[in-house]
DNA sequence: ACATTTGTTAACCATTTGGTTAAACCAATT
DNA sequence: AATTGGTTTAACCAAATGGTTAACAAATGT
C-alpha cells in the first residue's frame, strides 16, 4: 500500500548537495535559500517542500557534515595500535581528509559556537566519538614510563589542536608568515609526518 | 571658526563597543544594526551619522579587534628573550589575555574566512606582526643544536595551534571530552604552562 | 481509463533589514 | 535674541528574505 520509498532521491539529494556546499562557505546566517536553490538548480520552494525550513535544512547539512568527521575519529581513537601509531595514523588520514573537505573544520566548529546546545544534540547520536579508551591507554603509558606524564584531555586536545588549526586559520597563518597559497599547502602536507613527529617527541620520558 | 573637534566623544565610542560587542559574538552576517543600536542606547540612524554603513563599522569593529591582539605577539617574537623564553611568555600572556576575550580569535579567524583578501589590508599596517626575528632565532638554534631541526614556519604554527585552538573549538572539545564548563575551565588555565612544557619538550634534541 | 498521490513551479506575501530624510534639539557664538 | 553647526530622533523607504499558495505536471495505484 505505502510503497513508494524507493524515492528518485535525485531532487532531494541534490538539494542537500548544494546546500552543503553553501552553509560551508557561508554559514547559517550568510547562506541565503535562493542561493541554493539556485545552486541545485531547482525552485525555491521546493526547498520548503524537502526540508520544511532553512532552519531544519541546516540541521540535515550540520549533522551530515558531523557525521562525515566523526566516524574517523572515532575509528583512531578506538583502535588496537599503539598510542605512537594512533597518533600517526590520525594526523595522517585527519590531514589528508581535510585537505579535502577544506570548509569542514571551520563550518563545525563556527556554527557550534554560534549554538552551542547544539553539542547536546550530537553527544546522544550512537556514533559519537568517546575517547574513554584512548584515555586509559595514555594512563597506561604514563604508569608504564613510556611516555612522560601528561592528563589524557590535555594530549587529546594538542593532538586536535596541532591538525585542525592550520586549516581553520590558514588565511590569518598564511598573513603573518607572508607567503602564498601554494607554499602554504606545501607546509601543510609536511605536516603529516611533522606533526606525530612533534607530538611523539614531546612525550618522551 | 571650524573650532568644536572637542567633541564629546562618548556616543561614538559607544557605538564602537556595542558594536564589538555584537559583531564578536553574532559576526557580520549575523549582526543587525538595530542590535547595535540598542545595545548603545542610541537611534539606529546614528549608527549611519558616525559609521557610513554596515560594512564600515564593521571593519572599524575589526581593525580594533585585531590591534588588541598583534602588538602582543609582536612584543613577545620580537623580544631579545631566548626562545624558551618565548614560548613561555607567549604561552602564559596569551591564554591569559584570551581568557578575558573568549570570542576574540573566534571573531578573527571566522571573518577573515569569510573574506580572504582581508588580510592584505592588514598586512600592510605598521602594527602587523613580523616573525622575521623568531625565524632567524629558530635557525640559529637548530644550526647550534640546541633544539631539534624544526622549520621556523612549522614550529609558529604549532604554537598558535596550542594556544588558540582550545578557545575556538571548545564547545567542540567539552563535547568530545564530555565535561562541564568548570573543568574545562581548568584545563585551559593548566594550559598556560603545560603547553610551554610540551613544546619545549617537543624541541629537544 | 481514471483517480489519487507526489513533485515542481510561478506568483505572491509579511516581515526584516540596511539605509535615508527632514525636522528637532542643543550648545556655543555673535 | 538670533544664528550657526554639529548631534539626535521619528518616520520613512526600497530591497531582500524566508516562507506560502494555488495551480499544474508526472507518477502510481486500482
Amino acid at each position: 500500500m505505502y510503497m513508494k520509498k524507493a524515492k528518485d532521491n535525485t531532487t532531494e539529494s541534490s538539494i542537500l548537495n548544494a546546500a552543503k556546499d553553501i552553509f560551508q562557505r557561508k554559514g547559517m546566517d550568510g547562506a541565503r535559500m535562493q542561493e541554493i536553490a539556485d545552486e541545485a538548480g531547482i525552485n525555491k520552494a521546493l526547498l520548503h517542500y524537502y526540508y520544511r525550513s532553512k532552519q531544519l535544512l541546516f540541521e540535515a547539512v550540520f549533522k551530515s557534515a558531523f557525521l562525515m568527521l566523526a566516524p574517523q575519529l572515532n575509528k583512531v581513537l578506538n583502535s588496537d595500535d599503539s598510542l605512537n601509531d594512533k597518533i600517526r595514523n590520525f594526523t595522517k588520514n585527519y590531514i589528508s581528509f581535510i585537505i579535502k573537505h577544506p570548509y569542514l573544520p571551520n563550518f563545525i566548529i563556527n556554527e557550534l559556537n554560534r549554538n552551542p546546545e547544539f553539542v547536546k544534540k550530537l553527544t546522544s547520536e550512537k556514533h559519537f566519538p568517546t575517547i574513554k579508551y584512548f584515555k586509559q591507554q595514555v594512563i597506561e603509558n604514563v604508569e608504564n614510563g613510556n611516555i612522560k606524564p601528561i592528563k589524557p584531555e590535555q594530549l587529546f586536545i594538542n593532538i586536535m589542536a596541532l591538525n585542525i588549526f592550520p586549516f581553520i586559520a590558514s588565511p590569518l597563518l598564511k598573513g603573518f608568515l607572508s607567503i602564498t597559497d601554494e607554499s602554504y599547502k606545501q607546509l601543510l602536507e609536511e605536516r603529516t609526518t611533522e606533526v606525530s613527529n612533534f607530538i611523539i617527541n614531546a612525550l618522551k620520558a
